[in-house]
Order: C-alpha cells, then structure tokens, then sequence
DNA sequence: TTCTCTACTGTGAACGCTCACAGATGCATG
DNA sequence: CATGCATCTGTGAGCGTTCACAGTAGAGAA
C-alpha cells in the first residue's frame, strides 16, 4: 500500500449498530427486507448506513447462508466460436448487465479444454455459484448431465441436445426463423432454393435445416438433397458449401444460408463466380449480425432477439435458483430485409 | 429440489481433518502449501480430500483472510465498442484462462451508465474482489482516480490518459507500430501519406498519429496537416474521413488508418471514387482484427499481441496484488504484409 | 383484570475456515 | 544432562453475517 491510500478496515454491521443505537438483529433486519423494524428505528440504521458507509460482507454472508449470490456464465464452445460469433458479445453483455440489475455478480468461465472443464464443474459444484448460464451448442455435452446431477441450476442458451434430463433453455424459433426467409425467397420468385445448413449437432443446426426442409413442402418444392450443403457456421465454410453447391446445382437461383457468417464467404464465392446478387441468385442469412450490415451486398437476414433472450435466460435462471421447475422460453424471430435478397 | 438430484452437504476441513486423522490445523497447512507437515500425514489428508470429494470453502477462507480470490473485469467502455471492436474478445477471453489458471475467478462487470459505475465501485471498493483490470481508454476516466483512491490493485488495458495517479498498465507499442507501417508505406515508394486518426483522447489515437508523424520526419517527408483525418475507430468514421482525404488532397498514394475497422471503411470509399488499391493508394490498418482478413482486398495491417497483454495484464495485477508497485508494459507489435500496401 | 396476539428487539450460536499460540518430539550442541 | 532449535501437531479464538429463539411492550378481547 505504499503508492495509495491504504484501505481502512470496513465499516461492519456491529458498527452500524452501534451507530444507530440498536443491535445487530435489527439491521440485519433493515439489511434483508425490513420486515418486523420501526420506522424509527430503520431510519436510524439507514443514516447510520450512509454515515460509516456500511457495504455487507458478502462473504460472511453467503457462509451462513449457503448461497453466493453470483452466477456463472459458463462456455464450452471451442475457443473459434467464441472468436468469430458477435452474438456472444451481446449475450455476455446483456446477461451481464440484467444481473447487475439484481446486484449479482457473473463470473466468466471458459471451459474450452478439458482440464478448464474440470476445473470450472470443480468450482460450480463446490456451490460457489448459486446456478450457470450455460452456453454449450453441441450435442450430448457432459458438461450439461455433470451439472444437472450436481443439482444445480441451470439455464442453457439454445435447446440441450442429446440430453436425457430436463433442463431450462431459452432460444430464439430457428425453425420459424428458417420458414420466415424461404417464404419471403419463394414469395420473390425463387424457385431452385438452396441451403447452408449449420452444425448438425447444434439445435442451430438442425431447427433450421427442418424449417428449410417444412417451408419447401409447404410451398409445393421438391425437398433436392442436392441442394443442402453442410457448413460449421465459419465463414470459410461458407465459401466451400457454395462452390459445392454451383457445382452440383448450377441453376440455384436462392440460397438460405444458416448464419451472416458462412453467408459472406458465400458472398465471396458468388462474386468470385460471376454471379449478381440478388439478380442471379438471392442470399438470406440468419443471425442479424453487424457482418451482415457491412457485406456488400448487405444481408437480408433474420435477427435473433439476444437482448430478450439473455433477460429471459436471467429470468428463468433466477426462477430456478428460487425452486422453479425449468422451463423452455421460445422467442420470435424477424426478417430483416435488406439488398441480398 | 425436485427435478434434480439434492445437494448433499459438502465436505467440510472437519469431516476430512476426521477422515485423515489429523487436526483441522493441519489439512488447513497441506491446502496452504504443505508446509510444516509430515510426509505421511500430508499422504493422509491427500487421501481424505480424494475421498471425501472436499473442496474448500472459499468464503469461509475469505471471511477470514479477508482476500476474495477473485478480480474483476471492468469495462468502462461506451457500449458500442464492445460490440463492435473484435479486440475485447480476445481480451477478455485471454484473460479469464490467465486467470483460471490461477484458480482465480473473474467478475465481468461492465459500466456504461452512471448508475452501473456507482454499483460496480461499490462492489469493488467494499473489497470484494482484489484487483481489477481495467479496459476503459477515455482520458480522464474518473473510475480510474475513484480504484486508486479506494487502494485497490488496478492494472489497466493501454495507458490511462490524464490521470495524475500512478496506474499500472499494460500495452502495446502503439507509437513503434505506427512507424513500422509508414515506414513500410515509404519503402514501397509511397510519398504522400495520409493518415485517419483514433479519437484523440485514447492512448491508442494519440500514440499512432504520433508514431505516423514521427516517421514522416526521419522519412524527410513534410508534415502535412491536411493529409490528417481524425476519426473514432468505427467503420462509418473511416468512410467519412477517406472522403475528406480524396478532397483536400486528391493526390494521395497512401493511408496509415488507426484501426482495421475504420480501414474498411475507408476502403470502401476508396473503392466507390473508383481507387485502386494498392495500385492506386496503398492502405495499412492497425490491430489485425479477423475484420483485415475478410476485407477486399484483405489489409496490410500491426498485430498488437493480444495474448500477451492479456497474460501480462494478469501477472502485472497479480503481482500488484502481491504488494509490487504498480509498473507500465510495453509489448512489442508487428507489421502483418497482406494485399492493400 | 388477565389473556392473547402482533409488532418489535436483542442475544447466542452457528457457518467453515485461518491464524496465533502452545505443546510435543527428535536431534544436535553446550 | 540440560539447552536450544527445527519440525510437526492440535486447540481456541475470531472473521461478519444470519437465524432461531427468547423476551418486551402495547392493544384489544374475554
């Protein structure tokens, strides 16, 4: 502490008591509700409060009552994702900010290696968090059977693949997401409608592959397995599905691609190919994400509500740690259109 | 309870101290390094903790040590750059596995409004984390004077700008990267070079303009005021400032820009008044953002060392916390060649 | 009056850990 | 044989809360 100013010893509720004339009892009354305090006696222990600047110990605070009042944000993606996908940043924030609301703390855990894993279930099943936010796409994820034995709450991001037990999930519709952009590619005229699909192991994945799948036989198409391409949401596969697919299907004239990211390596390998869009072939992406605004041409899109989904994922959390069962949160999705499409 | 298995009370120093045979003392010793402890009651208490599953608890241990083992991320930032700036994930993500390393867990906290700063000092200067690191690049940042003050270990993320505080920070070389791409410009035969600043009240904004004209000088090229655009590291302020460039000096053969992301944009007004690039005028960007990748033609841009600021960022606040004085890291950057320069 | 009920208040005992200290043992030294 | 020292071990106190409980006072009912 020698270049600043040391830290005093805090104010603690003993001295708050004494302060305000009344006993430890009493402010912690005041402290947890108010509940059976006379008015005279919770304004004194307010302007004594406010008087030593009193803050609780938390610590001393959840070793009585079992509970840390924190939350995790736990991530078993591969570190890439993490990397390239901007919706994390809008998830982590917004989860990060509707939990300060509350005045829980998040702690960021990344579980990308197996020791990371072991190491973060070690702290989450110690009890030091009173339940995860858990953001892992793929399927069968030991992660998610690890945490729900250890009885401890937990809302995933997306629905659990591969899991026999029931856990919380909020997500946003893909599957009527995928519908909304083929309908609006066959209401424009498109008939030879491609796809790039995402990992099949991630609901992503799969939900919107099923729309595609729905949408076609909806509108009379025929379902032409050569016209699905399989990509692993990164841009560079993205370019790779499209060259397969002009390949396989020169005459595509539309393609729904699963995510803005593979969407602009898309975009690369129709330019690259002389292909106009959206004159010659038509591209929808999903996700929304700020690459689809700054791709030339800009991207029609679907946009996944990740403000509502993070509150929502806070809500359900929260719901849980106070004795809820787990529920599902399905949210809407919308079109954005813009020139691609 | 109902859907998942019940939480069994963990173990506890006691329920092990009795499994080994031994005293709380001295599972308490073998946990804090073993010191002190014989060969075969250590091998005793090993065996214990093994069996029993104990992990300890971190409150109790904090309630009485009065550290919490734990740091805190804090962002000060405006929103928007977080989102857009592909850097805090890096950042970030690097930080959190510096840190788990350690078994110290962090707290992301962000502060874009006056009431999040308020709630998240309050947090910080109860004590309830044991340092902080720091991203918040606005001069005069009063959370910075506010962490000192309070004695908190602070390591910040680039130089903090008019603080009169002593504050740790890590950071990159941002002066010798600027020289490193003028110079590069110069060397390919580029003799009018314009540049688009970062907002001048970061360290990074004035750090390159300063490198950039530095350079000009050792180069023996004339300072010229109006070959200098100032923007604000997004990608619309490179757009708005290439086009004042193409129309005060229409000459230009090359543009140092301070951020990949205002690159682009400047590349793209390069590209509609129909300039070629390089043929026509060279661009080189800063950060190498995966942005500088992607971009067409992809950009000559300065890697700052992301994951060694993050690494030092953790061992400089470490060992601030440890009782060191606060020190400033420099790392060194490097000139990445691609297509534009 | 006496009893009951509600509103309020204070007190001791935990929670699980670390730390200081006291004590025990063994070995080398005087 | 006493003394010192290093190594090892157990014990009690206390960190700052909350919680259960006991207790007081006052109002209203019997």
């Amino acid at each position: 502490m020698s270049t600043a100013a040391a830290r005093r010893r805090p104010a603690t509720i003993h001295d708050v008591a004494r302060e305000a004339g009344v006993s430890r009892g009493t402010v912690s009354r005041v402290l947890n509700g108010g509940h059976y305090v006379s008015p005279s006696a919770k304004a004194a222990v307010d302007a004594a409060i406010r008087r030593t600047g009193y803050v609780v110990n938390r610590h001393a605070r959840s070793l009585i009552t079992g509970k840390s009042d924190s939350v995790a944000f736990l991530l078993t993606e591969p570190q890439e994702r993490f990397f390239e996908d901007p919706n994390f940043n809008v998830l982590l924030r917004a989860c990060t900010q509707a939990l300060a609301a509350q005045d829980i703390p998040l702690l960021l855990m990344i579980a990308g290696t197996e020791d990371e894993r072991r190491r973060n279930l070690r702290y989450i099943e110690a009890g030091h968090v009173d339940g995860v936010l858990l953001v892992s796409s793929h399927s069968g994820d030991p992660v998610v059977a690890r945490l729900h034995e250890a009885g401890v709450p937990v809302v995933a991001c997306g629905k659990p693949l591969g899991q026999t037990a029931k856990i919380g999930y909020v997500a946003a519709d893909d599957r009527d997401g995928a519908r909304d952009m083929v309908r609006h590619l066959h209401a424009s005229g498109r008939r030879r409608i491609a796809t790039v699909t995402g990992p099949l192991d991630t609901p992503g994945g799969v939900e919107r592959l099923a729309g595609y799948r729905e949408t076609l036989a909806e509108v009379g198409l025929p379902v032409d397995e050569t016209l699905i391409a399989g990509g692993d949401y990164s841009r560079a596969s993205g370019e790779d599905a499209a060259r397969a697919l002009l390949e396989r299907a020169p005459d595509i004239d539309a393609v729904f691609v699963a995510s803005d990211l593979m969407a602009q390596g898309v975009l690369d390998t129709l330019a690259r190919a002389g292909r106009r869009v959206p004159e010659d072939i038509a591209v929808g992406g999903f996700d929304d994400s700020p690459a689809a605004l700054s791709s030339r041409p800009s991207l029609t899109t679907i946009r996944q509500p990740w403000d509502r989904i993070s509150t929502e994922m806070v809500r359900t959390l929260l719901a849980r740690i106070a004795g809820e069962e787990p529920a599902a949160v399905i949210l809407p999705t919308e079109l954005v259109r813009r020139e691609s499409a």
